[in-house]
RNA sequence: CGGGACGUGGCCUAGCGGCUAAGGCGCCUGCUUUGGGAGCAGGAGAUCGGGAGUUCGAAUCUCCCCGUCCCGACCA
């Protein structure tokens, strides 16, 4: 392997042969990101920024809707804040970055760039917040932090990434426990439902979660290759941070308590799971819910002039009225290259329905059309044209649904034997699911010897009577859990 | 931070001690062409990642930096 991206005129390297390379060279070749001059940061270019406004505009609309307000707290923290809660710090002491200089001199007390606003924000919480009557608290914020990863990949990891992270804060930790709740069903409900990408839902074992929360939920995607990507958290930070930043207000019985909190986020690693997921050789998939222009009028050329003065009319009317259908639709009028190239590089970034005009479709009235996702072509009477491209479009975004849930549980088997465990994760990566007595030592034995760790709890098998043993020491199992190697 | 592969116009490569660094893609101009990545003609574009050294002579050999990608360890 090596680093020259080398795309052959048709394109791309098989995602099925390398899938690295593969996803390297579509972010790339796609335009949704570029490299940038700093290591392990990337440049987000239009075609990628829009689909995070687009993540952006379904997540903040619910959140608005739920009362959470947006603000905006400093990328600087005082290292003396961060270092506060002692978990936090020792969780992300490793890939902080730290300003130590400024205005040309050393600065007494160091900065860090925000990995996560925790600690800013709680400081000032404990200003906002002295009555019951201040409660709950519910904020967000749309930022960009930093955390130093050793290895960094676009969207997935980098050193900088843009995220929102809802914080709250309630009089009582049930009030808490359901926000987190109700935080980690809009991530599910947006994976699912926009994104197409059938997901696992579930708690962290207590090594996994996040430094300084009582308790973690996790969605995670099932990538094609087998591993795990963790595409969204949201916390139970229960009281812990509230005393260390002495939070507190008065209830209506005039009793002095800490408040309970919650913390949330969604970042642009959520792009590289779709483009990971539903992605071919071909290029992008993405799902029509998100996607814009949905539809591309690819108007062809013909030899007379006249003829395509009339193709051109038409292709445009067509484009008229599926916009006023409320469709996002693009023509394309680009007649300076051939049509191969022209589709290719439609379906290269991906709009979801392509239709094709030309002079048969004048003639018959008929408008043919080729999905993106499974190259299903077929013809749709002029007449019919909105309802049908409705519908194709719901199925599209229906059946790359149906598709992600197949390659999720085709990549999911359930073991009872550890030894089994171990010789299908040495042919293959992929999800286990398996008896765990929930002890550290279990779970790190798993590691060491197969790379996997534990990923989730699943929600609906957090009340599952226990039944059988752990895989490791075989006392008896406190749940089933996912294991899986982490992207 | 360990192991590996690398660094030559915007991109992909050739050149691996010796003449003015070669080709393809892309880009620009013109003509032509369009039902799955067209063709012809012309054109612009390179201090060969940086530095030091060996040599009559370095893209080419040596050393040191810097950077990139891949595989690990760590993480949203």
């Amino acid at each position: 392997m090596t680093q020259k991206k080398s795309f052959g005129k048709r394109g791309l390297t098989k995602k099925s042969e390398n899938i690295s390379q593969w996803y390297n060279d579509l972010i790339l070749r796609s335009k949704l990101a570029d490299y940038s001059e700093v290591k392990g940061s990337m440049i987000i270019r239009p075609d990628g920024y829009a689909l995070w406004e687009k993540v952006q505009s379904i997540l903040d609309q619910w959140f608005k809707e739920d009362g959470v307000k947006n603000c905006y707290f400093p990328l600087l923290i005082p290292y003396y804040l961060f270092k506060k809660e002692k978990d936090h710090l020792k969780g992300f002491s490793p890939e902080l970055a730290v300003v130590t200089h400024a205005g040309g001199e050393k600065l007494a007390e160091p900065y860090v760039l925000r990995p996560t606003s925790e600690t800013i924000m709680y400081k000032t919480f404990a200003n906002w917040i002295h009555s019951h009557r201040d409660l709950p608290l519910k904020i967000n914020q749309w930022c960009n932090v930093v955390r130093w990863e050793k290895r960094t990949y676009p969207f997935l990891r980098t050193t900088e990434f843009l995220w929102q992270e809802g914080h709250t804060v309630h009089q009582t930790e049930e009030e808490a426990v359901e926000m987190t709740l109700k935080a980690l069903d809009w991530y599910q409900k947006f994976y699912e439902e926009y994104f197409a990408i059938s997901v696992y839902a579930g708690i962290k074992s207590d090594q996994e979660k996040f430094a300084g929360a009582k308790t973690t939920y996790s969605i995670e995607l099932v990538i094609p290759n087998g591993k795990a990507l963790q595409a969204a958290t949201s916390h139970n930070l229960s009281d812990n941070f509230a005393k260390v930043f002495n939070i507190t207000f008065l209830d209506n019985q005039e009793k002095k308590r800490h408040p309970f909190q919650t913390s949330w986020g969604l970042s642009t690693r959520s792009i590289g799971g779709l483009v990971l997921v539903h992605g071919d050789d071909s290029g992008l998939i993405i799902p029509p819910k998100i996607a814009d222009p949905q539809i591309v009028i690819i108007a062809l050329s013909d030899k007379q002039e006249k003829q395509v003065k009339i193709i051109q009319a038409y292709a445009a009317k067509i484009h008229q009225n599926l916009e006023e259908q409320g469709f996002k639709v693009i023509l394309d009028l680009d007649f300076r290259h051939s049509l191969g190239y022209r589709i290719n590089e439609w379906e290269l970034k991906c709009v979801p329905l392509r239709l094709e005009i030309g002079q048969n479709e004048i003639k018959d009235k008929k408008i043919k059309f080729v999905r993106r996702d499974d190259f299903t072509k077929g013809f749709i009477a002029e007449n019919k044209l909105a309802s049908e491209v409705g519908k194709i479009l719901d199925n599209i975004q229906k059946d790359i649904f149906i598709k992600s849930e197949k390659i999720k549980n085709d990549l999911t088997i359930e073991v009872e034997d550890y030894q089994e465990f171990k010789k299908i994760v040495k042919d293959r990566k992929v999800f286990i699911r398996a008896g765990w007595c929930e002890n550290e030592k279990c779970e790190n034995k798993i590691k060491e010897e197969t790379k996997l760790t534990t990923r989730v709890l699943e929600m609906q098998r957090i009340k599952e009577k226990p039944k059988g043993k752990c895989i490791i020491c075989h006392q008896p199992a406190k749940h089933k859990w996912l294991f899986a190697q982490s992207y």
